[in-house]
DNA sequence: CATGAATGAGACTTCATTCAT
DNA sequence: GATGAATGAAGTCTCATTCAT
């Protein structure tokens, strides 16, 4: 590791963040050993206490840091062209590599056990519900789409939507198929959208 | 525990899964110890291991049983009036203990180290496929879905539509809201699929 | 087990002790569990219990046993034409099964750790220096042997060749080569015995 | 344990194989545990995994480690005056502590169940037969022993003879006897060389 | 007499964490 | 800043032994 670099200290996180990010997706949370994260990168177990407190520090500053990742993504291609900025949306989210844009898939996996966790999992649905909810009354303001629709319910199914499309990949789903029946899906789920009372 | 009693082995298993699946939920399957399941039943580590080889075919059987009670729900629910059914088997499901029904969440942080357990997701992922197919043919020859429909496509959309919203309430979303959604999305994502080519 | 039998519980703890015999052999004795012994009888562990105490009186009464045997061996065979006998006596332990003939060997890793092992070991060798101290005062008294031979010396030396040839055969000599160079030892030793002050 | 000190690695390893060494004589190695050889040196179980990969592995270098001990012995006592260098070697190894001159005894044990155990033991015998055969034939050579004779059934006589007496001294016999039956017992198995065809 | 379910102590091994260097 | 030796708690699994049936 360099040193004496302006932002070392972050840079460095970084990259301990990126480790410990792919071997707790590919070998979970406990699955994973300090020592495999440290030799992954060519450092010692102890250099990881440098710069983070415990196993479960470095967790949680993973979830965090590759949530934000997900959602700036989501900020970064909506636009207001919906069904074009959702196709985009999900194709830039299909390009990042497997550890980030399945890291919340893996990272259900310690929802339970870990309060931290939890609480990122859950204000990251709460933030990814606003910020939907904010594009349909858009939306609908403009008259894309009717205004019978309800805004809360049509974001909750979207996300679920997508997220359940995420799911079907790690169970076998192709690239190429997730990409047609996510574009599809939207579409129905927001044409049959006055339909929901 | 009682012994000498006909299927006694076989009960002796179901409860030892039962204590597995809950943890396994709650904790993570690295989370668990033999201890902790073993203790919730009131017995001692050793037993267990006169029922299960090891810890890692405890976890593939548990899964294995957990995911054919979901798929027996969905056979056991599923009838003429597809609406109808779609509502019912959800309910159903709904009333299940969270650590069956969530189970395959968990699971899902198990997929990428273990063989057998990505295979019954996999497994499971087709067969599911094959039943809303064979479903959603029968609805297009009784004329209730247009014969341009992908079924291929809708199964998976519907799959998917189903997974996310279970992953939504992991991250906090409502029972209620998750039933009404529901409805809403599957008829939305049936009433559109005109549209899919 | 049949049973109803006179001599019927003998009978059992000769049958078990052939099996721990030759587990304990093959597995060493720690090695062995009671498991074993008991499935290569077609009983359950329970049943061992029914015939000795534990499994340390189980491998105490199973090296005596077969120290015994042994012992009878040199007993049965030998005879006043001594060269004749002593090719007598190694061509019939030869024939016994390796967990007999080799049996003291195994002991010998037990020797330190076990007191009652110990002293199995201990009276056998003493056993065998009398017997042998007996056979050449007599060999003495018939002039086949020079007066001047040290009785004691001459025993401790003939037991020592005979179990130090055991031993190459477990470290790889074949059997005609161990009956050769068996005769030829013996007869060396006893030729030189005048030199043995 | 001190350390950074070069060779401190190498140390460390001959201190652990030590101390396993002596238990695995004393306790056997199913009787020996991790927890006794890591607080004999004064360190905790996980130590000894920094330095062997499993307690088979300290095993089989142990056990390596000793053979060769025993063998440069030989390598280094055996010279020009045979009977002379037969006693020191013999004396030398007395010296040596019983986990190593035993050593041997203890493995036979683990001979059987352990295909490494069992190579270095073969391969040792092997040895042994090649190094007394070079010097029996040498002696030839120089006329110090007839022609006629069988250099490998006299190196084999040897060292059986040899191991018998240490096999003899685990069942009691005394040092000096040991010392006085060793060499009047190679002396006339050389003597009687003539004899063997 | 025989079983086999259950135990519980103890085995080997791993691993997050600490700390002297 | 980085190391790596050491720890010790905890994990999985085994096995001699007991006992109700």
């Amino acid at each position: 590791m360099p040193r004496v670099v302006p932002g070392y200290k972050k840079q460095a996180r970084e990259t301990i963040m990126d480790s410990a990010s792919q071997l707790f997706f590919e070998l979970g949370y406990h699955g994973t050993g300090m020592d495999d994260i440290a030799s992954k990168i060519g450092v010692t177990k102890g250099t990881l206490y440098l710069y983070f407190r415990s196993k479960e520090e470095l967790l949680i500053e993973t979830c965090r840091r590759n949530m934000l990742l997900l959602e700036d993504n989501l900020n970064n291609t909506i636009s207001n062209d919906f069904m074009d900025s959702v196709e985009k949306f999900f194709k830039e989210e299909l390009k990042m590599p497997d550890y980030i844009k399945f890291h919340w898939i893996f990272a259900l996996g310690e929802i339970k056990s870990n309060q931290y966790v939890h609480k990122i999992l859950t204000d990251s649905y709460r933030k990814y519900i606003e910020i939907l909810f904010n594009k349909i009354e858009e939306l609908k303001s403009r008259g894309e789409i009717p205004k019978e629709a309800d805004s809360q319910s049509l974001s909750k199914m979207l996300i679920a939507f997508h997220n359940g499309i995420l799911v079907s990949m790690m169970q076998g789903l192709d690239e190429n198929d997730a990409i047609s029946i996510f574009k599809a899906g939207i579409t129905n789920i927001l044409n049959g959208s006055s339909l929901v009372k």
